[in-house]
Formats: structure tokens, sequence, C-alpha cells
DNA sequence: ACCTGAACACCGTTCAAGT
DNA sequence: ACCTGAACACCGTTCAAGT
């Protein structure tokens, strides 16, 4: 008994909205977006759930100081750049700040409204491409064009981390080749000679995810500059 | 006590697989994928929950299940048809097929590892790449830049259904034009002269969503092609 | 003023029991 | 063979009660 009331005291500071979103941050960067509830964040605390409702107004108010504090680490545009570098540069700081806080697309994805900190960030993204010299319509079709890249995420629509070791998954995919040709096709591309080191499983995380990354954005970044300096606004193909 | 048992009989096709699939479907379409509980769909089967549990092994198999019916109502690509016209059509496909079922991207976000059947539409589209004259290695980036959009959604960050009626929207953001001027902006130029057609809230689905997505998957697919007949394969500020 | 215990209305899932 | 009731281990959240 004497214990547990030595334990609590230890940590009394006094549970602040604060300290709350940090411990929070910190349970979800060590478990991951599944970790994150009421009950494992406050026994972090040493404190009870409903503790927690007296700092924050419910659980998606706490997620959203969460995301802020994620989007509050990514760096400034960088002054004085011309805008495809300031764009570039900011959203490889964005995905920086997304890689050490994986649980963050997650968290950001399930939100339905943004808060004032995205949307902040959200205008100064707009602002860049405003003075690049885009027009009001063409900066609003980038942004849909760019879309959650913007933030340093995409949807990766298989999971990253494959459980199964890479040269059982070159296996894998080749005993598959006659359903599946393509893919495997690819993981033996990719495989080539050295099976060696990890990059087996091509659908499972064996890609060089930055890479793949850098080279969709700067794709996207091409394509609008080609169109900033075009006559006509819209790629050949659209029909409206 | 005999109407309860009258009910029951009344739905007494003996409870399958496809029919909990089935029922299934029907619950997302109208409730959403909040609404998908095993209590929720045994309810309209007129059943108890760990009735289903004869019929799939556990939740995700059941929303595995689904997203294959959903996957299924894709048509297959066009015959003869260049490969630019066979993706791109293919993916209108899939987005119309998304469209009818709203709760669907949602699930394909949330299941960790991808269905067979996801498998094989994924190296079906593979396959228009190949046939397109794409190298397998610029196939597989291209894969990664078309991301979601091979399955016809795209990540919107900005909640689709504004609650806010469109006037409304934009009077809110005019009086925000000092701290977020280049939404101003957008929203100033798009409800134009005529607020009353409802285009306002351009953060908040008053944008033509159809036309953006089409816009998008027209750089890709134009930028792709660029690099095709390009001869190195990255863009220009790739650095790998 | 700040925290807690008990409770409510939900989850997915297991397992022994009913027909 | 097929379905059910009770139970377990979880959720977010409310509200009256404790200090």
């Amino acid at each position: 008994m004497a214990t547990k009331i030595d334990e609590r005291s230890r940590t009394r500071e006094p549970l602040s909205r604060e300290r709350i979103l940090r411990t929070a941050v910190a349970v979800a960067d060590k478990g991951g977006a599944e970790s994150l509830s009421m009950r494992r964040i406050a026994q972090e605390l040493g404190v009870v759930a409903m503790a927690l409702y007296k700092h924050v107004a419910n659980k998606d108010e706490l997620l959203d100081g969460m995301i802020d504090a994620v989007i509050g680490e990514i760096d400034p545009p960088i002054e004085g750049a011309d805008w495809k570098t300031a764009m570039r540069e900011r959203i490889l700081s964005a995905r920086r700040a997304l890689l050490r806080h994986p649980w963050a697309s997650q968290v950001i994805e399930s939100r339905a409204e943004p808060t004032p900190t995205i949307i902040g960030y959200m205008d100064s993204m707009m602002g860049i491409f405003i003075s690049g010299g885009f027009s009001v319509d063409l900066m609003h079709h980038a942004m849909h064009v760019m879309g959650s890249r913007i933030l340093g995420f995409s949807q990766e629509l298989f999971d990253e981390t494959s459980s199964m070791p890479a040269d059982e998954a070159i296996a894998m995919w080749a005993q598959l080749a006659d359903r599946y040709p393509n893919i495997a096709a690819l993981v033996g591309e990719i495989s080539g000679g050295d099976i060696s080191h990890d990059e087996g499983s091509v659908v499972g995380g064996g890609c060089d995810d930055q890479f793949e990354f850098e080279f969709a954005l700067d794709l996207m970044l091409d394509g609008l500059e080609r169109l900033r300096s075009a006559p006509t606004p819209q790629p050949a193909g659209s029909t409206g």
C-alpha cells in the first residue's frame, strides 16, 4: 500500500495537457496507433483514464493535439528558393517528421476535420505555389495532385513491414509466377543476382521507399512545372 | 413469442458466407464503415453475432470478402487499346466502383495484407504497363507513382462532405483571409460571381472531385509516358 | 480543484451448452 | 450441424462521489 502511494507521488507533476500530449506521442511512437487508448495513456501517467478528461475534451481532441505536435516538427520553407526547391524540400522535411512518428499518417487520415495547424500548413504550401507564379486555379489543381504527399506520406497499398524473410518471399512469388506473372517479373528483376541483401519482397517492403517517394514527387513537380509555363493549364488527356 | 419465431423462420435461408457478405455490403453502403460490427450485421440477418463465426473465420476475413466483392465490380481492361487508354479507363472504372461503395477505400486501407483478388488486380495493371512497352523497372516506379489511384481512390485530406452551407463557408474563409490568405483567395476565385450554385466550400467538398481526380491522373499518365520514351528513366530532380 | 469508482453502451471473440 | 447465452477482455465516456 505504501509503495503504491510512493509510486504515485513520484510522478506528481500536476498532469497538464502538455504532459498528456507528450506521453501520448511517446506511447504511439513505441506501440503504434493501436496502442492509443485513453486507458493506456492514463496508465503511463500513473493515473486513471477519466482523469484525462479534465485536460482534453475527448479522444479526438487529444489526437488533434498529437497531430499538431508532429506538424510542428516540419521545417519552415526555405527562404529565397524557387517554388520547386521550396516545395520539394519542405515535403521531404514533412516526410522525415512522419517517419519519426509512424502512427501519424494513420491518425491524420482518421480525422475528418483538419486542425488549424494543418490548415495553416496547407495555406503556406499554397503560398509557395502562388509565389512561384501559379494561378489560383492551377495552385488548386496542384494541391489535389499532391494530395497527402504534401504532408509527407503516400498510401502504400501493401504492408511495408512484411514478416517474411526476403529469400522466402522471392521463392513464394517465383512459385506464383503463372498466376501473377508481372509481380514475379518484378521480384525477379529486383532480387537480381544477390538475394542476400534484403531487397527481396518487393511487394512487401523490399523496395527503396525513399527513392520511390522522391521519384513520384519529382514526376508530379515536373508535371506541374510544365503546366505552369504552358498556354493551356490542363494536361492533354483531360476531359473535364 | 410466436411472433418472434415467425420472424426468424421468415429469413431462414440457411445463412451462407455469400448471404453474410451480401448483407455486410448492404449494411456498409447504408451506414458507412463505422456501422460494420459483427453484432450489427448479425442483427440484419436476424441472427446472433456468434452465428457468423461458422461461416467466416473472423471480422478481417469478412472485410476481405467485402473488398473482393467491390474489386469484382471493376471492368476488365479494354482489349486492343494503347496502355494509356487502358490504364485510364480501368482506373476510372475502379473509381466508379469505389464511389458506389464509399466505405471501401477506408476498409482497403485498414487491411495490412492485400487479398489475392487485389494482388491479381495489381498484377493485371502491371501487365498493362508492360504491354505498353514499360521496362520492369519503370513499371515498378509507375505503380508507386499511381499508388491508391490504381484502385480508383486518392487521399482527400479535407472531409468531402462539409456540413456547412456553401455561403456560410465562403463567409467564414473571407473572415479568416488574414490568417489563411491563399485558401481565402482560392475560395474567392471558385465562388466567383454566383454564390448560389453550391461550389462554395472549396476546402470542404465544394470542388469538382471527378475533375480533380482526372486532372491528377492525366498529369501522372503524361509524366509516365514521357519517361517511357525518354533516354534516362528518372525525372530530372531525383536524387535516388 | 483535481482525481476516482462504478457504470453504461459498445467492441471482437471463445467456449460450453442447447436444439 | 447449426445456432445461442454467458462470459472475457477490451473500448470511449458520464456522473456522482471522494479527498
